[in-house]
DNA sequence: GCGATAACAAATATTGAAATCTGTCATTGC
DNA sequence: GCAATGACAGATTTCAATATTTGTTATCGC
């Protein structure tokens, strides 16, 4: 087989691992499969990923990274925190919400990695809830805030906010009444914040 | 064969599908199974049972009355609000957790039940988000909590627990740090709660 | 020398035939 | 009359043979 145009970069491997993901879902996507779609054997992607759930879990990472962007803009934001808290929370619930109907198969990769208790699904929670941890230590700086932990409350938020983040809640995200039930539970942790 | 001693009753049947169900899992457990457990032909079951969905829901149920019962107790005792309100979450959380380890199988066959959204279920939630109504109802008339529509606020505190009722989070049960995640919550949602 | 490969063993998945299960109903026996 | 039965059709599950996949490694071509 002639050598592909571009060089084989971890990159072009990940493209193509998401496209295969995307067409056959985490159930039956193969190594194999990611391999003849780059025109490889399936060593070659061996070489460059030592399992099957290494690149998974590559593939993951790459899909989450813009989420935790996002949500770490509004983190670092200026104003008020309580609105920031909100904004944030309600973002999260968003762009979960979103991708899991856009994208149903790379949103179940997720899944199963968080089922798996996989590393970078435990790495990009403790980000997410460094995150709100930001957000609550500057309410408590300026007076906004009651809490005295700012990390302990920060946990607190992550836990009590679950059904809206969590994926194995996904399939209760698109029933109508979600968005009050979360409006509600939203409503009801902020006051619990103020002084 | 000879007929049993005992007539055969729904509350037999029900008996003999908890241990078929303990035994085996709700997975692998059949209706003809549960007739050879009580002597009689599968079709006898079917007699009582109109299907094999019908009866694992009666088996549910069963299972479920007594952990509504004693929360019951608790939501309609005397005494503060708010003390009434953490122990029945915590009664909750306590029950749940325990039965899940105790009882396994029988644990999954609820869990089953849940992730298809059986009545039986649904109705158990909506007996139990009504205790939790009756507890914020009581605080608000006596000025305790300062919330203003009692059912609303339920569905919140309801929401906001899930991760330590709803089955799904099973799994993540038995984790160490659990038990304080559990109190760091509580004590967000009660502290937004008062006036 | 170095990235890629193809051949390989062990683990896992697929397949199709046989067995079992679900749910129905006409018949049985008390 | 009526609870229980057993035979039955169609759906589902099991099981074992077969094929594919995962991950390793000795070899290839440049």
């Amino acid at each position: 087989m002639p050598p592909s145009e571009t060089p084989l970069t971890p990159e072009r491997i990940l493209e193509a691992t998401e496209d295969v993901l995307r067409r056959y879902g985490p159930a039956k996507a193969t190594v194999v499969d990611v391999a003849r779609a780059l025109g490889v054997s399936h060593g070659t992607v061996y070489r460059h990923f030592r399992t099957k759930a290494a690149l998974r879990e590559a593939v993951a990472v790459r899909w989450l990274a813009p989420e935790q962007g996002d949500l770490c803009v509004i983190a670092e934001d200026s104003g008020a925190a309580e609105e920031r808290l909100r904004r944030w929370l309600g973002s999260l619930f968003e762009a979960k919400r979103r991708r899991a109907g856009e994208d149903p198969e790379l949103f179940a990769t997720f899944l199963a990695l968080a089922r798996e208790n996989s590393d970078a699904v435990a790495r990009h929670i403790a980000v997410l809830i460094g995150q709100l941890e930001v957000i609550v230590a500057a309410g408590i700086a300026d007076g906004e805030f009651a809490a005295d932990d700012a990390a302990a409350t920060a946990r607190a938020l992550w836990h009590a906010t679950a059904r809206f983040h969590d994926p194995a809640h996904a399939h209760e995200w698109h029933a109508p009444e979600t968005a009050a039930d979360f409006d509600e539970v939203c409503a009801l942790l902020l006051r619990g914040l103020r002084p």
